[in-house]
DNA sequence: GTTTTCAGTGTAATCGTTTTCAGAATGCCG
DNA sequence: CGGCATTCTGAAAACGATTACACTGAAAAC
């Protein structure tokens, strides 16, 4: 049998209300609290959560929907959620959506069963498209794909600025060949691609972009293709880093160099990208600021629900490595 | 206000016991249950899982606490042990206790109050120790660090053989000055310390064996030191991927060359350690099945919960790459 | 034709807390 | 010394579901 609140205060000798009033910080007598502290002690008592969320009406518990915890991004972003969370006594329910509408559909279902306070979500396209429509009952705020400024609070990247400084630092370093790889599943493929298109055009440069699947594998296969086709490029701008692993197999795998035959410049700051062939040249996303953020952002909507939605813009930092040192293309361009 | 099961019954003209009959799939007949789902659809109702797991005293959830979900090993572990529990309509709890055991105290006081269904968990050293004191009420299952097979269930890998497969291969391409570095906070450092002490007397090769904490940097100074010294070895056995990562930056910051000057092996197959250098030799660990196997243990222990603790032994894959392909030391070693 | 089953349904008790409300005790003031 | 805040404390009513139990009517068994 499982020791309850009874219990306790059968053992301290005193009413069930005075030990909840223990428990919960409210007015007891020094007397009394300390009798009562002994008795929890010594039943070993361990308060029922789903009972006290029920009566108090306070899951004390956010939502945190994301598209797979093993992407590196999320991983970074959730342990941040996670600590804000814990500091403000609450709890974190964990939901991989695999870029998939309808377990993002099952786990905002499951959202509102647990009657969580907020919502923080990177939905996908589709999901974010019909999101007004639902009727969640708790704030929600978007993290990675923001949307058009829909009706959300969302702490996004400048994507388009991010891709953009890519493509202005290849071309600095003498290539001009630059193609584009983008996931096909998120807006945030969408705000890069549009960004490179963008700096492409603002230097006179010819566009190559291509959508594809949000696997290592598409990207590789794509690249392997790509590389033996007549369109060559000789730099390209990856949208993340499941991509631009990709990327890089494929390179090795025809027995390529970075940046000889190809240079590479991608999304995501992770460890291993320093360590693969010169390094990696990557714009770093600030992943930490964006958790701590996105949690400031619920709890002040919480706090006044009827302010206007705001969108956080952070921008990345471009860390420069060997893969886009330049370049024969540089010598190239000296030719004529 | 929200809507309940009181309001449901009211629109479909029924009992509160008939609707939550329709929704636990218990006896009605078809009209009624017809009746009581258009009702749920026209209200928007969603049940309350707190009041549900209040009153059926069944939490349906389990608990999930290891040392930082940023470790791959973990992700990937966490992502299957989602995946078997959605499937079984349960939900996971996940902590971080970043190896620190008071949070780990922490936690398990959490699961306690959540009433888990069971637990799994990847304790330090000083926990496991002092686990059975705790009193838990609910099954534990260990995972990665199993501990000299205590009372509790676990699943693990053979770190031992695995350590000693990494010395024998490193050995049989004629490397013999084959230091160890370690992981000092859990149980797999020991463990693989162990299989790599006896592989090397087995050689009749001198161990030299170092312990360090779980951090790269502390496995970067300490290679480039170890280097630099006297007693510098020519390849190294490396307990984590996180250590492993350290050591490559340490010698690619000596400007040395993998594995000419520095032979390497570790463990975890994460996609990036094929991209690194030559590509680095490792010892893959299941961790899918892992993850799987765990949650199998736990719902059998919770089926029978007198039968007799559990170990499960799953065998890592050497994946040879180039940091380990052979050697000066093989020509040194043909001198005399 | 009467008695048993039995499937389907409703009423009310219950899960373990928090919180409202009212009462008891204390201190202060006039 | 009586009245009035002020502070603690306890009894009892929620919170929103599940479920034990009693009941109904129709079908089956005698």
């Amino acid at each position: 049998m499982t020791v309850g609140i009874k219990d306790v205060a059968l053992a301290a000798g005193v009413s069930v209300a005075t030990v909840s009033r223990v428990i919960g910080n409210g007015p007891v007598s020094e007397a009394l609290r300390s009798r009562v502290e002994d008795a929890i002690r010594a039943t070993g008592y361990r308060p029922n959560l789903s009972a006290r969320r029920l009566r108090s009406q306070h899951s004390q518990t956010i939502g945190l929907i994301v598209s797979d915890i093993r992407n590196p991004f999320f991983t970074a972003v959730s342990r941040a959620v996670e600590e804000a969370a814990y500091h403000a006594g609450m709890r974190v329910i964990l939901c991989n959506s695999d870029e998939n509408p309808e377990r993002e559909l099952l786990y905002l279902r499951l959202m509102q069963e647990e009657r969580i306070t907020g919502l923080i979500f990177a939905p996908t396209r589709t999901t974010l498209d019909g999101l007004d429509g639902i009727g969640l009952d708790f704030p929600v705020v978007l993290i990675d794909r923001g949307g058009p400024s829909g009706g959300h609070d969302a702490v996004v990247l400048d994507n388009a600025q991010a891709a953009a400084t890519l493509v202005d630092h290849l071309h600095a370093q003498g290539y001009r060949r630059i193609a584009g790889l983008f996931g096909n599943t998120s807006t945030t493929g969408v705000e890069r691609h549009d960004g490179y298109r963008a700096a492409m055009a603002a230097r006179g440069l010819e566009a190559d972009a291509r959508f594809i699947p949000p696997y290592a594998e598409a990207a590789e296969t794509e690249v392997a293709r790509w590389l033996g086709g007549p369109d060559r490029p000789d730099a390209v701008v990856v949208s993340n880093s499941l991509l631009l692993m990709g990327v890089v197999k494929a390179v090795r795998g025809l027995g390529l160099s970075i940046p000889g035959d190809l240079a590479l410049a991608g999304f995501d700051n992770e460890p291993w990208t320093e360590l693969v062939g010169p390094g990696l040249t990557v714009i770093e996303q600030p992943v930490h600021d964006i958790g701590r953020t996105a949690m400031e952002l619920l709890f002040e909507r919480l706090d006044a629900p009827a302010r206007p939605a705001r969108k956080v813009v952070l921008s990345g930092t471009c860390v420069v490595r060997g893969s886009t040192a330049g370049s024969k293309s540089l010598a190239g361009a000296a030719v004529p």
